[in-house]
DNA sequence: CCCGATTCCTGTAGGC
DNA sequence: TGCCTACAGGAATCGG
């Protein structure tokens, strides 16, 4: 479930590990991830030197002054950082060894991750090119959303959720975005009114910048972190949390899918 | 263009 | 105890 708050503090973590460290090698135990890992990455990145980790939606950027890895954790994907000579374990699909003897090790049970190379700027790769701005960008905002929607007529949830309209905002932080917002999850995005998409703007920030604070603090051994919920589920509103009383109104919660994924909302507090 | 459905994959949970 | 199925989720892509 690596959405914008798991891969930000991600970030975080691996950065003082990886920058300004040459890279020793590449080691790829297995190519087949969303995309297959390009035959001869192993050879461009040897020697390179990480200048920069940088983050874009749910993309990280390992920058060199040759090229920009791009990785991405997918839904099951988490990164550790690790002795080069700790032994894999199953499922350990990638090991970018550095300097000093350590390694940021991938691991993608699910392998919907993927790790690609591009020569140019990485803000013109075809996966980054079309992202939508990131929530804390003063590009989006309610105005934005509102402008974006007309006319459209999917569940308001979905918008949300694709990456061309904002990044970062995946299943949980959507649920929960649009509870505090009193949005209710299936109602379509072009009849949703512009001073709501205020709100909606700002709750979003409000739920990122809560959960990146909360995986600073429960999850700053995050390199050991698997991607679930953990101790961040007790902060959590609504999302998985079906049959409990509302927090706000204590009408009992609802799931429902909304396109084919659960959607979780207070019938009571959004509408 | 827009949108819903499908697809990739595997660990986990629940039912029997 | 163990097998079987349903489900979870990110996002490209396909089909209408």
């Amino acid at each position: 479930m690596p959405e914008l708050p798991e891969v930000e503090t991600a970030r975080r973590g691996i950065a003082p590990h990886l920058e300004g460290r040459r890279i020793e090698r590449l080691t790829v135990r297995d190519r087949r991830l969303r995309w297959p890992v390009p035959a001869g990455l192993e050879g461009e990145v040897r020697g390179q030197t990480v200048l920069a980790v940088d983050r874009r939606g749910k993309y990280l950027l390992l920058r060199t002054a040759s090229g920009t890895l791009i990785l991405h954790l997918g839904m099951s994907g988490s990164l550790r950082v690790v002795g080069a000579a700790d032994p894999p374990a199953t499922h350990d699909h990638l090991d970018l060894v550095v300097e000093g003897g350590t390694a940021l090790r991938l691991t993608d049970p699910r392998r919907f991750g993927c790790l690609l190379w591009t020569r140019g700027d990485p803000a013109r790769h075809p996966l980054i090119a079309t992202l939508g701005p990131e929530p804390f960008d003063a590009a989006f905002s309610g105005e934005y959303l509102f402008r974006l929607s007309r006319g459209r007529r999917c569940a308001v949830k979905a918008f949300l959720m694709d990456g061309h309209v904002v990044t970062g905002v995946g299943n949980i932080y959507a649920s929960e975005s649009l509870f505090l917002a009193g949005i209710h999850p299936a109602r379509a995005a072009g009849r949703v009114a512009r001073t709501r998409y205020g709100r909606l703007a700002e709750a979003v920030r409000t739920v990122l910048g809560e959960a990146i604070r909360a995986g600073g603090t429960t999850l700053q051994d995050f390199v050991g972190a698997d991607g679930r919920p953990g101790h961040f589920s007790r902060q959590l509103r609504v999302y998985d949390r079906e049959g409990e009383p509302c927090g706000v109104c204590g009408h009992l919660l609802r799931r429902r899918v909304i396109a084919q994924r659960a959607a979780f909302f207070c019938p009571r507090c959004q509408r």
